[in-house]
DNA sequence: CAATCCTTTCAGATGCTTCTGAAAGGATAG
DNA sequence: CTATCCTTTCAGAAGCATCTGAAAGGATTG
């Protein structure tokens, strides 16, 4: 068994991405393929990945199809070689883009379009409304008032930062510095 | 059974922002109960959320405990009342703060730990190496050190936008605006 | 077209998280 | 001190997501 610093890093940085997967609503061995393709210099095949992850061929198999579905990986073809082989994103801000637009698809949106939907019920709802009952309704509305702002900021403030880029976000943190004393 | 439009929105929401929760890495009761508690007009009782989320005693009472030490619900007593009252926090600020930084402690400290201790093994690793192996260990070495400025930049914007607050949202999206031509 | 090599699929197994409900704990009232 | 009322705890049950492995599918080769 290789006992290297850099098989120790590799190993380490595997198992804690794959660690944090469930946060992120990605499975652990998703994850873990794909940080060991991110760190790799060169395309991985199915075996690579089953035998450095200890997994079978069946789960590496649809993970992978998911990474490529997601942007996050991509299959590359070598000359007199059947086999398939894999190489990840390798641009952080090209990560980020794919990570936050399936995670706002996932908890942003259908929560907007939620809050949307119950808004307007309420707001036929307030109509022939009186008194105590009233004032419940409108507590309800404001609440739901506050928390579509807040995400529709949120959305926002992504789309800015996704637009943004790389390049600036030296320009984009000094100049937010200024609003923060 | 309450068919009223009010008593509509309010399950609607409440069963969303249970959905959404999987993602959010808290589970589906906990945050049932904190969207009811969040859209109530007043404090509500252990058998009030019983009776409407349809989850056993047990469960409320333990999802309850890890609100309240989140900081998103706090107990209210009434007076000549032995029962414990709860109601949410309802400023969604407040709200957004609480849940970042629980979300970075699990999932950006942790990963950001990792990649530091990498970084010196790999240094170190790096000293008595040439060649391919050399070219390996660089690689790995520059793509940790592009994930690790990412994850810096997103931890400051966190802090940033947490200490900017509400009030100066809108300067600071009209000046990150003008980095996205 | 048969053999070989590789990938994909999916039913059932596994393991992890969450939930239940009953028992124990603890406070207040009489 | 006992009864009453409410909360907390936790072992086992249930539910859910993930994984395995074998079988089927599909492509290339000789």
């Amino acid at each position: 068994m290789d006992t290297s610093l850099l098989s120790q890093s590799r190993s380490l940085f595997i198992r804690r991405w794959g660690e944090m997967a469930a946060s992120w609503g990605i499975s652990r061995t998703m994850a873990e393929i794909h940080a060991l393709l991110f760190i790799s210099n060169q395309p991985l095949c199915t075996d690579d990945l089953m035998d450095e992850l200890q997994v079978s061929r069946g789960n590496v198999s649809m993970n992978l199809r998911q990474l490529v579905t997601w942007g996050l990986a991509e299959r590359v073809h070598h000359r007199g070689d059947r086999k398939e082989y894999f190489v990840a994103e390798s641009d952080v801000w090209a990560m980020f883009e794919i990570i936050s637009r399936e995670r706002r698809r996932r908890e942003i949106e259908p929560i907007v379009e939620t809050i949307d939907r119950c808004r307007s019920m309420l707001k036929e709802e307030l109509k022939g409304l009186k008194g105590d009952r009233r004032r419940e309704v409108e507590q309800f509305r404001q609440r739901l008032d506050d928390m579509q702002e807040f995400l529709s900021l949120v959305n926002s403030l992504f789309n800015l930062l996704v637009k943004v880029g790389k390049s600036k976000v030296g320009d984009v943190m000094k100049t937010l510095g200024r609003f923060a004393h």
